[in-house]
DNA sequence: AACCATCTATAACATAGGTTAAAGGGAGAG
DNA sequence: CTCTCCCTTTAACCTATGTTATAGATGGTT
């Protein structure tokens, strides 16, 4: 392992941010702080609950897990899914009481740190926060992106629509590949995430089966026609905005921070 | 109009800010000045077209706008109302294309700049930067609920709980009096935001009618017994994180900007 | 190896909500 | 004043999806 830790950080927030900008010593050496407190758990822990008050900020360092709202009589939606690299209610933490919950699939490694470190953070390193900024609008961008497949998609579309986003993100980390990935998630998950009944999406999976876009064995899912099923999906990558920064951002970003600030 | 200035900015996103925090001089000032440059436009003309490539940051200082994805075959969805005060596509601006549309659904006043103020803020007002970020946090909540309805929420519930969510929006703005609000819209545009067609939309109303719950005059909405709609739209405000901001971040803020950091 | 709990799979039936069609409002244009 | 155009309203019918029920898989535990 010696590759210059200056460019590939150990740390998946590292990484991620990594690739919208060229970090500082100063800066890889704060996150790297951020994500010194580790903690592993088992799968089906709750990391938040609906209700609680907030405590800690997390980081998924690694495995699966869901974030979700429920109503009063149990019907649930799951809101979206927390992959390796992801924060887990970034700025939520900002509000006093956590309005959904965070529950894991798989057992976890997370990383845990004090809010205050946000402020800190906000404070001491303005690329970092844009940076951070502009994931979590990302993250709301997916989210909106549900909601358009809740809303109006079919069935059909809309579970051909999350396989795809699912395999893109997973590509995107390193865990998926030629199209196959693991999907640690129940069909009563996936009916969840989908706002359709556990009945549906058997009925709805086995069709993409029939038709021969997918192949499932136990958990592990392939896509066999990836252009055929997003077209199913109706589904344009455009959302998941997965160019690096764009050129607006980067440019302003690339300066050192000014940390004497010259602005008039 | 003779309020201390300092207290009531008049600018609807620093009266925004101002409720989460003390703002200095500097703060406001900055602050007035991005919304310097304001442009009239009339009803249903749109502020950015889905695949548009962003141009500028706008702030929403009056009239109603909606928030909308569509499907290459016309089907659309609303992802959110527009209300004065909210700033329009904020982080998103970051990135290189819209992957939303927002129309106007009234005349509006809206206030341009340019997306580098942005950095500027970020790099030169940390504390405006959380606000902000606080603020993008609670749109975030807002679009998970509405998935939440779309997903889980039947027809009834639904609309119920959009009813009641306008209302609680407006009434912070000092849009709606004692239960009586103008909702602009057009009931196609009511169905696309619910995930419904407009002919079940139309029934649903008149069933919450025929209840006796809400009033309909026009674009005037009356609702008799918020209670009880709440009640039918098993509504919660938690998400709205109605409350200032929580302590944690009041207090982290409130301190001038620590312009010189002596933070180690 | 047998047991239990949890998932998946399918069938049969029920219904919320979609679709199509057509008849009224209402408000701005001429 | 009346002609449009767009919106609302309602009715009749249809279908995608939900519900209930049951049987198989699967995998961990004793």
């Amino acid at each position: 392992m010696n590759r210059p830790l200056a460019y590939t950080p150990s740390t998946p927030l590292g990484r991620k941010l990594c690739s919208y900008m060229v970090l500082t010593d100063e800066e890889r050496n704060f996150l790297s702080e951020l994500e010194r407190n580790v903690t592993r758990l088992p799968a089906r822990a709750d990391l938040l609950q609906q209700g609680e008050r907030y405590g800690t900020v997390r980081v998924m360092r690694d495995g699966w897990a869901i974030r979700h709202k429920a109503l009063p009589d149990g019907r649930r939606q799951v809101v979206n899914f927390v992959l390796p690299g992801d924060i887990i209610g970034f700025y939520c933490n900002l509000f006093e009481t956590a309005d959904h919950g965070v529950t894991t699939l798989t057992p976890v490694e997370v990383a845990s740190f004090s809010p205050d470190r946000i402020i800190e953070l906000f404070k001491r390193f303005p690329r970092l926060a844009a940076a951070l900024a502009w994931s979590g609008a990302k993250e709301e961008a997916i989210i909106a992106e549900r909601l358009l497949s809740v809303g109006r998609r079919t069935a059909l579309e809309r579970t051909a629509h999350l396989i795809v986003e699912l395999l893109k993100r997973l590509s995107l980390v390193g865990l998926a590949d030629g199209g196959r990935f693991i999907l640690p998630v129940t069909q009563e998950i996936l009916a969840d995430a989908l706002g359709l009944s556990i009945v549906h999406i058997n009925r709805t999976l086995r069709r993409l089966r029939d038709i021969g876009l997918i192949e499932v064995a136990g958990q592990q899912i392939t896509v066999n026609d990836d252009k055929q099923l997003s077209s199913v999906g109706q589904f344009d990558e455009l959302y998941l905005h997965l160019i690096r920064a764009p050129k607006r951002l980067e440019h302003a970003l690339e300066q050192a921070p000014d940390r004497n600030r010259a602005i008039p």
